[in-house]
Order: structure tokens, then C-alpha cells, then sequence
DNA sequence: TGCAAAATAGCACGATCGTTCTATTTTGAT
DNA sequence: ATCAAAATAGAACGATCGTGCTATTTTGCA
């Protein structure tokens, strides 16, 4: 064995430490740490699903030990609520806050369709916990498919309300279902990133905005204030 | 031990040899059992995945031995395949094959949807593989994707060309974008799986047959000619 | 600076995975 | 009935999995 460094780790992460983030207060090692984990752990899931998301290709990614991990969860089904937690969250303020600063009506709608196409756009790497999620847990009950189903649910009722808004607003026509707009543009979503990030098919980017001009248009909005 | 039977299976398959099936000549013992493999394998995969699809499980469930199994197939990644072909074969028996007997036009077109609702339907227990495989292998190079690839290509390419024929018997306006149209008809088939099999939303399949019926009569389709 | 507490490492466990190897049984044609 | 070939079983392998246990290191407050 030669004298250069006994140790060496595969894939250590650049950063060893970060500064706090969000509290106001300064975070104690131990939260940001965890913090660290989680954000790679989603980085992971995103590329291969909640279910293969393994402890130690985690713990080998972030240069730490498998136990070292595992001790901020206490278990694999914890960290995976964690990490659709924090898709929630990032989701929340990446899609819907900024929809809320538009005017209601058709400007918060575009601007929330815009924006999820974006988010679960196949830009690089991620693609959608939300969509893998659905396939994984589809019928595997217990608290992570339970976490899913309440935060798509979160997001298709701030859909429904946005759809409901419009009508209020009169940029949809007053008998517009919108359970059934919200219904289709879901589906666009989908098809975009199947076509995307499986087929990959590049023109489905406009095949998705076209086809939410489409439902705006039967839904009754006005063609001007329809972007192009 | 005592005399009874020495012998205890955990879970034997009811049917220990069946007739041999589609080929005229009769089938040696080894291709048949090769089949009821593949059969059951299918049927497991449609429930946990292509990847979820283990040799020591789908033994277990034949009531045979890990090796025997796995010697019909020299490899995981074979067996894998030869299920995406077996689901392929059955697509074209239920959905593609009784459409082709219908008109050309509207009639097919909507023989072709209502068959595909009603296999990727969220009947029993059993997914879509192109659907659930498109998740796990998205960014998974192999042969086992290529194959998923090559039979959805298959599949929208069928779509698309009853489309075409669609136009061309004048069920549709002249100038309706068929691909446009596929895609959208294909985003109704994602959603009504995402809802009816994650969300448990039994209004999905409704909201679906609604869609298809906007898609037609956008693209210009003559309303008494839709089935309602 | 000291010291309890928190964070992390190291090791081991049982289980399951795909795969390989070698027997044994079963098949099907002569 | 015979016998080679095909089909199947059985055991073992290295690897990886989640998880528990016990040291050791690191942190943050007194």
C-alpha cells in the first residue's frame, strides 16, 4: 500500500458545509446537514424514483456513512416523505406564489401552466416526483403514497380555483366546467413529460402550449388575451 | 418428520400444464411453460413494475425453482424484454386488431379509443406497462427500453395514421393537425390512468370520453357522427 | 476550557437480489 | 424400452438493501 492518502471516497459533495438558509435563526449543524441530505436525496429521486432511492448511494453521494444518514430519518419511508415535503415546497414557491402575483383570471392561469410546464419541464436531469411517484405508489398504500396523493391533490385544487377564478372574472364562459378543463390541461402536462423525457420528442414543448390555447379557446376565452 | 407429503409449495400455480395454444404443431413442454412464465410475469409487472419484476418472487408464484425460471431466459434483463413484447402482442389482439374491422374514419378512431381506454383501464389490478415503463426506464439506456420505445412508437404512429384516414374520409377538417390531435388524445389517456389508478377518482373515466368528444369536434368532426 | 449532548462512523445482522455451477428429473424420438 | 437431450432443482456466490448496536468524533453552551 503506497503513502498517499489512506482514504478515498467516491463521490464526495463539493460543499462541505453551507450556510444557513431560510430560519432566521442560525441553524444548528445537525438541521443543515439534513437539510443537504434531503435536497441530494431529491436530486436522486428525480432521476430514479422515490423507490430506488437507496441509503447508501445517498450517504456514498453526500461522503458520509450509511448510519450517518440514516440517523436523521430513522427510517427509508421517512426520508422519503421528506423528500416529497420538500418537492411540495419548492413546487409551492416555484408555481404557485408566483401565479399569485398575477391579476386572477386568464394572467394567473397562463402564468401557473407556464410555470408547472417549466417545473416538470426535462431540463437536464429531473423529471417530475408527482408523475413517478403515481406509478410507483399507484397501489402501495401507507404514508409516502399518502403524502403524494395529498400534495397533487394540494395542487390540481389550486388548479380548479384558478379555472374558477377565470369564469368569475368573465375571461371563461360562464357554463366552463372547470373540473373538466383542469381535467385536460392535466393531461397536457402528462403527455408533455412522457413525450419529453421518454420519447424525447422535441417538439412536444409546443404541442403542450398549443394545446392549452385549445382549452382556453373552447372554454370560451377571449382570443386576444390569450397568449400566443 | 412425519409421512405426509415431504413436499410443501408456496404458492402453486393452479393450472400445472395447459394446451398449447396459438401454434399449429404441438408446443413442447418448455416453450408452454416458457409462456405460463411470461404470462405471470406480465401480470406481476403490470401490478410493481418492470423493475419491481424479480425471478425469486415470479418463482415463488409458479411453483418452481429461482434457476428454473431464469434458464428460460439467461437473464433478467430477457425476461424483462420478452414480457414488453408479450404486452405489445396483446395490444394489437385487443386494441389495434377489432379496430382495423371497423370503418375507416370516425367509426375506428373511436373503436381505437374505447379499446385503449379499456385496456389501460384500472380494472382489477392491473397498470399500463407503457405508461409505468415510460417512469422507470426514461433515462435507463438498454435494450429493455428500446423495446418499450419501439412498441409505443408502433402504437402512436397507429393512432396517428386513423387520424389521417379520419381526414381523408372527411371526418375531419381538411386542415386538423393529426399529430396535434394525437398528442392531446394521448395526454386523456395519461390522465384518466394517473386519476383512476393514483387518485382513485371515479369521475376520470368520464372526463376522458368528454375530452375525446371536445378533441373530435374541435378537429372539425360532424357532431351527429359522435357517440355520446 | 470543560462537558454533556448531538452527530457521525463503523460494524454486523438477516434478507433478497441476479447469476453460476452441478445434479437430478423429465421429456420425446428411436 | 433406451438414451441423449431438454428441463428443472438445489446450493452457493458476491453484492446490496434497511436497520440496529456500539464507539468515536464533533458541537455548543456553561
Amino acid at each position: 500500500m503506497p503513502a498517499v492518502s489512506p482514504v478515498v471516497k467516491l463521490n464526495p459533495v463539493p460543499q462541505p458545509a453551507a450556510a444557513p438558509k431560510t430560519a432566521g435563526r442560525a441553524m444548528q449543524k445537525g438541521r443543515q446537514t439534513k437539510q443537504a441530505i434531503i435536497d441530494t436525496a431529491l436530486g436522486l429521486a428525480t432521476q430514479i424514483g422515490l423507490e430506488g432511492l437507496s441509503i447508501g448511494a445517498l450517504a456514498e453521494v453526500m461522503g458520509m456513512s450509511k448510519s450517518g444518514v440514516f440517523a436523521h430519518f430513522g427510517s427509508r419511508e421517512e426520508l422519503q416523505i421528506s423528500v416529497v415535503r420538500e418537492y411540495h415546497d419548492r413546487f409551492e414557491r416555484e408555481v404557485f406564489y408566483p401565479a399569485l402575483q398575477q391579476l386572477r383570471g386568464l394572467p394567473r392561469l397562463q402564468t401557473l401552466f407556464a410555470n408547472w410546464m417549466h417545473r416538470t419541464s426535462a431540463e437536464i436531469d429531473s423529471g417530475c416526483l408527482y408523475i413517478s411517484g403515481a406509478v410507483e405508489f399507484d397501489d402501495r398504500p401507507g404514508p409516502v403514497r399518502d403524502a403524494l396523493v395529498a400534495s397533487v391533490m394540494t395542487w390540481h385544487n389550486a388548479l380548479r380555483r384558478a379555472l374558477q377564478l377565470a369564469k368569475e372574472c368573465g375571461h371563461l364562459s360562464a357554463d366552463a366546467d372547470e373540473a373538466q378543463a383542469a381535467y385536460e390541461i392535466h393531461g397536457l402536462i402528462l403527455a408533455w413529460h412522457y413525450e419529453a423525457r421518454f420519447l424525447k420528442n422535441p417538439g412536444s414543448l409546443t404541442r403542450a402550449n398549443r394545446g392549452f390555447e385549445n382549452i382556453l379557446a373552447r372554454y370560451g376565452a377571449a382570443p386576444a388575451l390569450s397568449i400566443s
